[in-house]
DNA sequence: GTATCTATCGATACAGTGTATCGCTCGAGG
DNA sequence: CCTCGAGCGATACACTGTATCGATAGATAC
């Protein structure tokens, strides 16, 4: 190019600059994918967008394409990228029981710190490494423990655990973003639900409802999970475990 | 008005008719909200816009805000609507294992119905009129029930439950929903996942996925969900009731 | 019976989305 | 040295939720 520039005008005084080019920042999925999840972690899974990654990239949108097919398999990568801060590298935790406990509560802090997880675990296959990394070390939490020898078992016992983990961590977490909703309307919603509830409440139609609003102790966010956790984990060893 | 138009033009020859005026179709939140779960239930939730539910019930995308603020209401009221499936008008069971397992089982069954419900379940507090009445009725399946006097008990046990079963219902409908892709290219989607999945398995790194894939007996779907409820409801009897 | 007010409707508009298309430009290979 | 192919991104398309606002029609007041 340069060369046949170098033909029309005989001195650089004459020639051109060649065009602006601006400097391509260097691309990865892993950089997308680490984008995507401080932008989700920072605003919401609602603002993960490609054009807005692509700003924090300083890349053209459409450049993304060469990385990602869809949108939807960004999310599988955003997921499957905070699996691995779940699946412990070398657990200390001894016997199957604490194994798979650990395994509950870093999912469950794992979700927690990225508030967005819930909308997108289980929603689809999640079977990238880290994702099979995560069921490999459940399974392996069985592996030669007297009476989970059938792999029938095994799937029962960490298909209830998941089961529990996912459905109750869901709930936590939806929990938590509705007490604080978006900063300052917080007091507003709060009042707002407060009065319908004590509405709906007040009808009577609700009992049952109404007595654990008025009864019910509020323990730390943790301990109920963790009391949930060790009774499914009492019903396994009672009913899947065949020593 | 046509008495002006009749002071204007002398006769009803020179009068113009008056400008056309569609009908207007009557709307409810009820419409809405039911045109939306059809539409939801045809053509998945992404389906969903207000522009289309305007179209079947022949109005315009504008005439909804007078009935719904935001998009996310008429989701909350969706859900709101299908809980009114789930919860039994009279129940039959007696006993409180029996009645959550009726109460789970319908659970699932409605979700299996509207696998769209498990992309909102729990997103959101879902305290609509039968919401409530959801809560209410597994409450009440543990009221005067010797040994879940507390209500902190209550809510334990409950609360394990409906994480399981949360958790448990979205799995599921996940798996339904990519074993049966779009349509056509579910061959095509399996084919694509099998080679997938035997490759990272022959990498050796998921000795215990492999063992699994190799040995796994696939009962039939109803089966393994009502078999790790029982081991929940086990758990929640050894654990938390004090009788 | 007429005039005014008010609530509702929907056309239009806006900012944003995911992504298909397609020239352009550059570096590598023959 | 030239050609080819790949990567890039400007542009475009169809679509989204929703704010604005003039027009209208029914209700209300006199």
């Amino acid at each position: 190019m340069v060369r046949k520039q170098a033909e029309e005008y005989a001195t650089v005084w004459e020639r051109p600059e060649p065009v602006e080019r601006p400097v391509l920042s260097s691309l990865s999925r892993d950089r997308i994918v680490r984008a995507a999840i401080e932008l989700a972690d920072a605003e919401g899974l609602g603002a993960v967008s490609f054009r807005r990654i692509a700003g924090v990239l300083e890349a053209g949108p459409m450049r993304l394409y060469g990385y990602l097919a869809t949108k939807e398999e960004l999310f599988d990568l955003m997921v499957d990228a905070v699996y691995a801060e779940i699946v412990p590298a070398n657990t200390s935790a001894s016997g199957w029981r604490a194994r798979l406990t650990e395994i509950a509560h870093r999912t469950r802090e794992t979700a927690l710190r990225h508030d967005w997880l819930v909308d997108l675990f289980g929603g689809r296959p999640n079977i990238g490494p880290n994702g099979l990394a995560f069921h490999e070390a459940s399974l392996a939490a069985l592996d030669e423990v007297a009476g989970f020898e059938q792999v029938d078992t095994m799937m029962d016992a960490i298909g209830a655990v998941h089961g529990y983990v996912l459905g109750a961590v869901r709930a936590e977490v939806t929990e938590r973003r509705a007490e604080r909703a978006t900063g300052m309307d917080e007091q507003h919603w709060q009042q707002a639900n407060g009065a319908y509830m004590t509405k709906m409440l007040a009808t009577g139609a609700y009992p049952m409802l109404a007595r654990v609003v008025e009864d019910a102790s509020h323990p730390a966010p943790g301990t109920a999970f963790t009391a949930r956790l060790e009774a499914v984990l009492d019903g396994i060893e009672a009913r899947f475990r065949t020593a």
